[in-house]
DNA sequence: CTGATAGTACGGTCGTGGCCGAAGCGTCCG
DNA sequence: CGGACGCTTCGGCCACGACCGTACTATCAG
């Protein structure tokens, strides 16, 4: 019963569409400053403050002072799970008024998922890294074949930190835009990671959409067989 | 943007302690009347009919008449899954003021989450699991090991309806009494169907709460190595 | 020091939404 | 058919909380 009230206050955190609009934003997986965050939840400054402020109280965000900047940010990993749980229920349910035509070219594209890729790019890899037979996906859960962990192991993606426990993990995350699955989990975010350090996928200005850079057309049509669209040059 | 709008429309339905309170309760897995779920949420039979509907106008439950009764449930396992991923969330988090105790005995020792067995005998049947190798759980995700195929087919627990797509599913859920991780996903769900099937727990009369019958206890004892409190001996 | 920028705290206004009482439909029973 | 029951709809009351204007506290640059 008391757990109850805990949930509502919880969800009620995320039930402001400016608190939603924070969130969403910092599930980009960067930490953005207080004053990147009046931008994204739309409000003013003293009402973004406030709206911070009690997500921070409810331990859904965390922040640390640099400078004169506060940098925020998700607070756990199972925060940014809860929040992809949301959006997964959005995505799947209704087609609702507006088929969302408004989201960003870019952002459909390729963009960041917390701490994984999503859009066309994740969900080409996903296709891909399942038609390959490296990877096996079930509606609600998946796994790392043999074959994979040669692939990822070749392809450099650190297998061991993304072991949390004893074993490779790994999941589907409903991709809000596509709405079809996207590797998501500790292996998901590995395979980012790695995009990152090689060169292949740079975030853009505005933070949470990806640019596939020209070593990475290359490397992703060797490695995934992807054929990118023009589009995903990096336009600003 | 726009969906994260429509996160914000989502959350805001489960930020109602009321509604919140009609959730956690179809989180039982079992369709309740409107008049249970009066009971459930707290508040007036007129509040929860207009609660009620706008839980099934967001499509987070749903409704089938019966003669001059309404069935409600959780409208989708995902819906279910959100709203695990909330209450790992809030279990996760905080040691805030209360440390619940005023929740009921039964409900401690075993209920339903959903779709799956929790509470103590949740718990203990998943560490039985782990620890005789059958079931390997990291921190976000988990497998049935060949052993464990051996073992769960021996058991009866039907596993071809457990394999969504290709593959056996099994994850972890944050139990919220225990604070541990107890076996979901549709492993879960099929093993405590079988529990069910073989007359080893049943519903306690509000719902929630299982008992554990004499020949439960046997059962357990023998597959699991699990012995029991005489606490759970059905009171009611 | 002054001025500029980043961010927060306070106080008052206003709208959304939760709540209940009363009343209205369907369904079942004798 | 009349009445009880299950559930919903309607209308009005009230409060919580989102919002902004103003004012305040850090940090940095010169």
């Amino acid at each position: 019963m008391s757990a109850d009230v805990r949930m509502a206050e919880v969800a009620a955190l995320i039930g402001d569409p400016a608190r939603a609009n924070i969130l969403a934003a910092l599930m980009g997986g960067q930490a953005l400053t207080a004053g990147e965050l009046v931008y994204a939840a739309g409000v003013s400054p003293q009402t973004t403050s406030g709206h911070l402020a009690r997500l921070t109280d409810g331990f859904l965000i965390a922040c640390v002072k640099q400078g004169r900047h506060r940098y925020y940010r998700i607070a756990t990993p199972r925060v940014a799970e809860m929040l992809e749980g949301i959006m997964a229920v959005v995505a799947d349910a209704p087609p609702r008024h507006r088929p969302l035509s408004k989201i960003d070219e870019a952002m459909r594209n390729a963009r960041t998922c917390y701490d994984h890729v999503a859009g066309k790019l994740g969900v080409g890899m996903t296709d891909a890294l399942c038609a390959l037979g490296h990877v096996t996906l079930s509606g609600d859960g998946g796994e790392v074949n043999e074959s994979g962990v040669t692939f990822f192991q070749k392809l450099g993606v650190d297998l061991q930190s993304a072991r949390s426990r004893r074993r490779i993990f790994c999941r589907p995350c409903l991709d809000m835009t596509e709405r079809r699955p996207h590797l998501g989990g500790s292996i998901g975010a590995a395979l980012a990671q790695r995009c990152f350090d090689l060169g292949w996928i740079e975030r853009m200005r505005d933070g949470r959409a990806l640019a596939v850079t020209a070593s990475g057309r290359r490397g992703l049509s060797e490695t995934f067989g992807l054929s990118l669209e023009r589009a995903e040059s990096p336009v600003t």
